[in-house]
DNA sequence: ATAATAGTGTCTTTGAGACAATATGGC
DNA sequence: GCCATATTGTCTCAAAGACACTATTAT
């Protein structure tokens, strides 16, 4: 007989149930910075994450992900959305389920299961939230600053490095590089996106990797005028480049083949 | 002000809090059967995936995964490998997390949020089930009969979809095909054992890749014996074929290189 | 003209893909 | 010898990788 036999049911409580279940946000950003030289380049890109200063019991004074309880009107991941709406005043940006967190004893309080989600916002969604909350401490920290400097709350240290594993894997196996990009880019910009995600990203010959093969064709797509003449930028260069954009096509991949 | 701050205690509650917390588990095993020719050949493998027919309300005489509530003692992780244990009798076998199901409403008992899990387990392993349990009637499906035939319970057609959709991914993308074959089989096999899980798969010059690729190469090795000489088999063919094994080599993909 | 980045030409080597040819062992 | 499956030979074309070269624009 399995334990779904021996549910317990909302009306007569006789088995103990969680005290909470919060979702908690691992909101990734990748700040755009001007470098002022001579001529024009590339900004310099970092990825940062925001975290919150609790202010009260538990974990007072430690730095800690945003979140908050779920209901029973919604579901986890609409909870994650309220969440995040509320941080940054803005509705869309990517969000994404990361896992659950439920070690006995992860929160003073009691039994608490935590969901964690990562989201990817821009920069400026994150400004809104520094005025409108009344003198709560944010701060946008690289992964290591967090890692490495900070006291952080909870279990959110592990939250984050699996967060960070995570955005990684996924900036080489999708597409979420557009999340961080304009809707037309440059390849240099889109290389310089995933080397601030993947240090360890080298391509040598990137941009002829992306327009000549065959077997990457489809990810992305050159911009073209109404008449059909290629757009291109010289925004962060002196000659112009080709500007790209991603398509719909996701591909699959294989250890394989 | 984050919504922990306003925290729900374990001595007082103030908060309405869910009712349960299961972790259901979509247990996947491949069947494998002699084929009767009068040659030697592979063996006829199936996906399927192990469904319990609930006796009591809710859902009484649908199919259900197996699954148990978790306690505040363990995590959903531990508290999915007891079940699975209690499931099968056995400790070992690939656990995963799959993820969380939350919509309002999908459980009439109440706010029950159910962690789902996939396992690969062996066939072996689930007749423990049959004969230990008194009179539950247990079931071995394939997804097609599950998703089609079967009137499964709460939302378990969406679990054992999303399931079946990431075990698919995982069988081209990680090495799980390993949790299906012996520690040395021949490439037949392998081949047979992806092509079972992922009909889509297709490659001709399969073998040919496998053995004469550097980028593939790390995630096979060739199995030779103590003087060096390699091991090879003919339990399925006149000529024998060489053996191989996985190694622990994971192999980083990208869409982009 | 110069500097700086975008993009191409070209050559070598590896890999994909298709088939034909050969190898092995049970019968 | 015959059969079925495993494995290799061979040939063609696509792609990776390296590096030198050309192109485009601001200053």
């Amino acid at each position: 007989m399995t334990d779904h036999e021996q549910a317990p049911s909302s009306s007569a409580k006789k088995y103990r149930t969680p005290d909470g279940v919060p979702a908690d946000i691992v909101m990734f950003t990748l700040t755009k910075r001007e470098r002022k030289t001579f001529t024009k380049t590339l900004p310099i890109r970092e990825l940062k994450v925001m975290l919150i200063r609790r202010r009260s019991w538990p974990c007072a004074g430690m730095w800690a992900l945003p979140g908050g309880f779920c209901r029973e009107s919604e579901s986890i991941y609409d909870a994650a959305k309220r969440e995040l709406k509320e941080e940054t005043g803005v509705d869309g940006g990517h969000l994404e389920y990361l896992g659950v967190y439920s070690a006995p004893g992860r929160d003073p309080r009691g039994w608490i299961i935590s969901h964690a989600f990562y989201a990817l916002v821009e920069e400026w969604m994150l400004e809104h939230r520094q005025a409108a909350d009344d003198a709560e401490e944010v701060g946008l920290f690289t992964i290591n600053e967090a890692l490495e400097e900070l006291e952080l709350a909870f279990d959110h240290r592990d939250i984050i490095m699996d967060a960070y594993r995570k955005i990684q894997q996924q900036m080489l196996q999708t597409t979420i590089a557009r999340q961080f990009l304009p809707e037309f880019f440059t390849l240099s910009e889109l290389y310089q996106v995933i080397q601030t995600v993947v240090p360890e990203f080298k391509e040598p010959n990137f941009i002829r990797k992306i327009t000549s093969t065959r077997s990457r064709q489809g990810i992305l797509e050159e911009v073209r005028d109404d008449s059909g003449k290629p757009l291109s930028s010289n925004q962060y260069s002196q000659r112009p480049a080709q500007l790209y954009r991603f398509t719909d096509h996701v591909p699959l991949l294989s250890i394989y083949t």
